[in-house]
DNA sequence: CATAACTACGACTTAATCAGTCCTATATTG
DNA sequence: CAATATAGGACTGATTAAGTCGTAGTTATG
């Protein structure tokens, strides 16, 4: 309940791992697998989003890896949770989706009481950068 | 990720039911369902778990049924979160079970770093009160 | 130019959790 | 004692998360 994925856990593990060596650096999906004792093939599938969103530098090929592609103050979590779930951290499903994917849209009564939580927990993941949590 | 339960979701929705009715009145957990417009068994078993924690009065057997036992402004979210999903709300196991349920405990490296944000979510759903989701 | 060391990506399997249903017991009213 | 509630255990099915596998494409280097 409210609990983060291990993709995003595992994201957020490698991208410290990253951030607490010199900027620049590249490493590769194996080294950090090993470093964090994490599943090669989940961690690599995570960085691939995180390459392909924009937020790592990627260099394939021998001698090939990943780098931070921004400073790690200006890596929102909630752009790092959106970017490996695919989607924008939501409290209740209409939120994301809509109407379309809720049976009972109509009737709901809490979706927009529920509004102002989840407009603190966008705040709250928004002010919350990598850097904070090296 | 992230998201609230059908469970949390159907407690709220009743609770707000009951909220925004004249304190002291007594409802039927169909009466309830029918409302809210969601699956009775559920709702009753919510229901059920609210009351044993004492946020309900529950009344048995004929012209039974719930009430509040708390003023909405003294009801936090993390509270009902709380009883519902017989845990608090956390976002990675650890804090909630310890090493034991974490594979990679001492080798993870944002347990502890995760801590501030665990911390804010944790203010923001105990500031959070049913009054404030009428 | 072949090979080793990488990233990229889709398909698949398994495990775990959540949602929902059903059944029976117990309490209370009239 | 019949009707209407809560109480609660057991079960099934649906959905999602987690993890695995296979293969293709890219690049440095001997």
């Amino acid at each position: 309940m409210l609990q983060l994925s291990k993709k995003v856990e595992y994201g957020l593990m490698a991208l410290r791992h990253m951030a607490m060596n010199p900027s620049g650096q590249f490493f590769t999906a194996k080294e950090i697998a090993v470093r964090c004792d994490v599943p090669y093939e989940l961690l690599a599938k995570v960085l691939q989003k995180l390459s392909k969103a924009g937020l790592l530098i990627s260099i394939q090929g021998m001698r090939g890896g990943y780098s931070l592609a921004r400073r790690p103050d200006e890596l929102q979590v909630s752009k790092i949770i959106q970017v490996i779930e695919e989607e924008k951290p939501t409290i209740t499903e209409c939120y994301a989706e809509g109407m379309d994917n809720c049976s009972i849209y109509d009737s709901c009564t809490i979706r927009r009481p529920l509004e102002k939580m989840q407009h603190n927990l966008n705040v709250l993941l928004e002010n919350t950068t990598l850097e904070q949590i090296i």
